[in-house]
DNA sequence: CTGTTAGCGCTTTCAC
DNA sequence: GTGAAAGCGCTAACAG
């Protein structure tokens, strides 16, 4: 509307700027070769001069080349998983109007052959490919081979930082861990003057990478700040239910004097049932991961004080658009694609 | 790369399945009017049946009309709104290249009369307007003009229910006093023991619609979950560093009982000021608003408990992509654009 | 009411 | 090395 903008200039104009042509100016706009070395400054001084950006519309309409993503990710029933696919789903439209082809592939991230095999067997088919992945040797090699293979890849939730991946789309695990101790050390507050105060640790595994980390931080946190409350062992729920409710049953009913209780992974229903089952959940202080139907009950019903959370549907975009950008070679909005930890409590609830 | 996916269809495609002409079938995708309502049906079947989604690239680049979009914003050394434009300045490459046009608009946003004119200086100039509002008739009239005159207006950090305003970029303030008040209460814990424990709140002004809400939510939960502990009148520091910095100092001075700290809007320099000089900074949990410089040091310090904020670069794109959505007549992608309320403290710091 | 046509600004052959 | 020209898929003006 109104007062229309002066119009932007196009290669056109840069072209007979620089005394070239069009395509000149194409080929020094995207470092191809076959450009004098003093043509080639020719035109960038046009184009720095005139700070000119190439139409991304035009761009896209001339390349016209359809894209295919796969995102590798955890069968299974990870409330959190589930999340990041129906964001997924939920972009559809969105895909499509860019042509853009995202395939969800299926496969148990904990067994670390059954994960490298499944991605080998996608090399040379896809231009980009998100994985949740486990950090091991076998799977640190299948990624380095689909980036040979001229595949984008980009780790999401948990990283594989010695592979050559080319983006990771997660948080900060040892921060979110800190984050998760300075939570229960200071909502425990002078409760601990009884000095004796315990504190357990749930996790999946400590082979998983994200797991350890925020295990770490974890740590890190109460050995500096918090020196009255005491670490339990770490508890390896494998991220079910029934396993860790069990294990997590056993440890409250040995320990009466525990008053904090970390959820590093998945299996919150089990750590829930056992810790209500014990009748001391308004007592304890108990910190988990991730915004679900359950955790946000949980939240409601005043059993657990807080969430650590990484919003799935952040994480969702910008493994799509960081694939994208890398696959056109345009630039990663970092600032934007970086995911925060963020705390969930019962009022900022999303 | 590789196993191109299977070539997406075309408008030409619709237009020949339904029997009719390229413009036809454009006519019906855009709701134009002209077209006979059986053939309108047929177009919407063929469209339908094969799920199609328009190229959004080549219609941008046919449509090919640059725009233009304001945003009015306060002027003044609030820390917040200079995060704001700062990434609004980050994102002039993406717009470029989008052909869109950004223009900056200080003005008074505590003053009504000069932020409605203002505004009213805007009307038939620009396809969208941002504006920081205050609440108040003349400026929901100005804005409500605005509208009139065929442009596109979001509200951003503050909004104006009662005008016509298309979208409010921005947290819901009441949550986020909410979530201020359940942190103070939380982290205070056990040690209004004393029982005589009370709680100051410092704020801009209760004129300002955000502050007001957030004052509110945080009165609600005080008054429902932490009874032991009473909240003191709201000081009124009109956001600014010298005026907080007296009246918190005095008001610390009479009540050597105060435990908790909330400080609703900026001013945040001489808030910490006053509590420093005080000496009680450790003993007195502090809750503010926004992650800036001085919050940030604030928090690694300790003096701050913990900071609600709205993500300032997230609030800057999503304002940008709702009213370039607005302008093209397209969805707004609301889990996207939601703005939530962060808690930070020192170690989940962005 | 409906169809034809000329671009939008870039990419990509294919000639020179 | 460089340039000319044919589109990419959609929109908008103009004919019919």
């Amino acid at each position: 509307m109104k007062q229309d903008a002066p119009a932007a200039l196009t290669l056109r104009d840069i072209a007979s700027q620089a005394g070239v042509s069009l395509a000149t100016v194409d080929r020094v706009l995207h470092n191809r070769p076959g450009v004098r070395p003093d043509t080639v400054r020719r035109v960038k001084e046009a184009i720095e001069r005139n700070s000119f950006q190439p139409h991304v519309a035009a761009a896209e309409l001339a390349r016209g080349r359809a894209r295919r993503f796969a995102f590798v990710m955890p069968s299974g029933p990870n409330l959190f998983m589930q999340q990041i696919q129906s964001y997924l789903g939920e972009m559809t439209a969105w895909l499509s109007a860019r042509r853009l082809a995202v395939e969800m592939i299926a496969t148990d991230v904990f067994d670390a052959s059954v994960l490298a095999s499944s991605l080998e067997a996608l090399v040379g088919t896809y231009d980009g490919i998100a994985v949740v992945a486990l950090d091991h040797p076998g799977v640190r090699a299948a990624i380095n081979d689909l980036v040979e293979g001229g595949a984008k890849v980009v780790t999401l939730v948990s990283d594989v930082p010695s592979s050559r991946r080319h983006h990771y789309v997660g948080i900060d695990n040892i921060a979110a861990g800190r984050t998760a101790g300075a939570l229960v050390g200071r909502l425990v507050g002078p409760r601990s003057d009884l000095s004796s105060g315990k504190v357990a640790i749930v996790a999946g595994s400590q082979g998983l990478r994200d797991h350890a980390e925020r295990i770490f931080g974890f740590n890190q946190v109460m050995a500096s700040e918090f020196v009255e409350l005491s670490v339990l062992p770490v508890l390896e729920g494998r991220d079910e239910d029934e396993r860790s409710w069990q294990l997590l049953a056993r440890l409250l009913a040995k320990h009466p004097d525990i008053v904090g209780l970390y959820n590093v992974g998945a299996g919150t229903q089990g750590v829930a049932r056992a810790l209500m089952e014990s009748g001391r959940d308004k007592q304890i202080v108990f910190v988990g991961h991730d915004v679900t139907v359950l955790t946000r009950k949980l939240l409601l019903q005043g059993v657990m004080d807080a969430a650590i959370s990484q919003n799935p549907g952040h994480e969702a975009r910008a493994a799509v658009r960081v694939l994208l950008a890398l696959a056109r070679g345009e630039p990663i909005l970092s600032e934007q694609e970086k995911i925060r930890i963020d705390i969930v409590m019962r009022d900022n609830l999303p």
